[in-house]
DNA sequence: TTAAAAAATCAGGGATTCCCCTATTTTAAC
DNA sequence: GTTAAAATAGGGGAATCCCTGATTTTTTAA
């Protein structure tokens, strides 16, 4: 039998140990490595080819589901499985829908990490019980109603520039482009979002991890 | 060699299968028990007498610091060792105040664990790395109150106002002062936490945990 | 391939806010 | 009882925000 080549990403130490003594138990898995947030995962994956990427949402420097965007696009060979404490539904259909192949509660059974394993290298779609069944129900339902919170590249750059905490004219000036164009994607991507202001916009770029609330 | 009894409170049943498995490595530590929030904690201690409380801090029903209150009255003879992932110095000393043996942070390397468990049984108290040095010193400092990262009652609240999306005459109003004066309070808090806009003082009440990214 | 839709660009103008400075009153500290 | 800090507020100019409207480019769909 060919051992399954894993990566573990969780920013707690302690968290990432449990879970490699817990997967240490199967004589057919390989824990490649193990990594502590979302930058070191990109890095990680530029140099091995793990089969699975076992993922924990909240991280610091790039959260799971932005380190999740940006890995799909790539390296579609690596099945991921989302790693969380939220048992939100919206989380699901995000992860679910920018490709991963798995969610697993840290709720969950250990016996369900062995489970979700299986499963995606067999190519199915593993969720962890709460979700199962009303999951895609409520991801087909949305589907047909196009995801409103979903942005361009542009305005997804500009959100960041503004959660950041650059000014409109410096924005202007990074990009090359007029202060009123920029005002004019601010103005839209708040449209989008459902936000009425510059806090609301920073709240979600922190609540996506398109930015950190530290440094 | 006698064993180390050991009682494990969490309320993600994977992190603390994976504690499980990694303290399953010492002969001489024995699993009392999981529980999985703070009111089976109450139940399980009544009933039996662990040496050691491994209690993480965020859990539903009733949560580790709560516990830790209620457990140190009557139950001396329990050590108590605080597993959280919050590196706020507040909750080392609060923790430590009420009775706490330890502050392990899941940051922590796992063999951490071991050095903690050790620590306490010998009746020292044992702190996560980042705080061990410091946290006496600054526990020191505040307690004579300086901390220039420190806000008044009213800066506070406004901070929390801006934060939340409020524009500065909605802050006025609802505090009934003028716009004026929520613009300068504004700028000694921005001085204050040394941040030069709005989305500074937004993430850095998220932070903080003045207010949530989400909701 | 062409027509339609969406995205990206920019502007005018008025309301609002931001920023820097100054200033008074109230409250705390020593 | 003087000093220091906090809370209050105003003036004025720059910058930003908000709404409407518009052009060009790109993407999507028929």
């Amino acid at each position: 039998m060919e051992q399954i080549k894993i990566l573990l990403a969780d920013d707690h130490a302690l968290v990432r140990a449990g879970i490699s003594a817990l997967l240490a138990k199967f004589p057919n898995i390989l824990i490649l490595g193990e990594v502590e947030n979302g930058r070191e995962v990109l890095q990680f994956i530029k140099k091995n080819q793990p089969d699975i990427l076992l993922l924990d949402i909240s991280m610091k420097e790039l959260n799971g589901l932005e380190v999740l965007r940006r890995i799909t696009k790539e390296h579609q060979n690596v099945k991921i499985i989302m790693l969380s404490m939220h048992a939100n539904i919206e989380y699901v259909i995000e992860s679910i829908e920018n490709g991963a192949k798995g969610y697993l509660l840290k709720d969950a059974a250990p016996s369900e990490l062995e489970i979700a394993i299986n499963a995606v290298l067999k190519g199915e779609i593993y969720l962890s019980p709460p979700f199962s069944k009303s999951a895609l129900k409520e991801y087909l339902e949305k589907t047909n109603k196009k995801s409103t919170e979903q942005l361009t590249t542009r305005q997804y750059e500009i959100l960041q520039l503004i959660a950041e905490g650059n000014s409109t004219k410096e924005i202007a000036c990074k990009l090359f482009i007029s202060v009123k164009t920029v005002e004019t994607h601010r103005a839209h991507i708040m449209f989008r979002l459902n936000v009425k202001d510059v806090a609301g916009l920073v709240r979600y770029a922190i609540y996506k991890g398109i930015i950190q609330s530290d440094g």
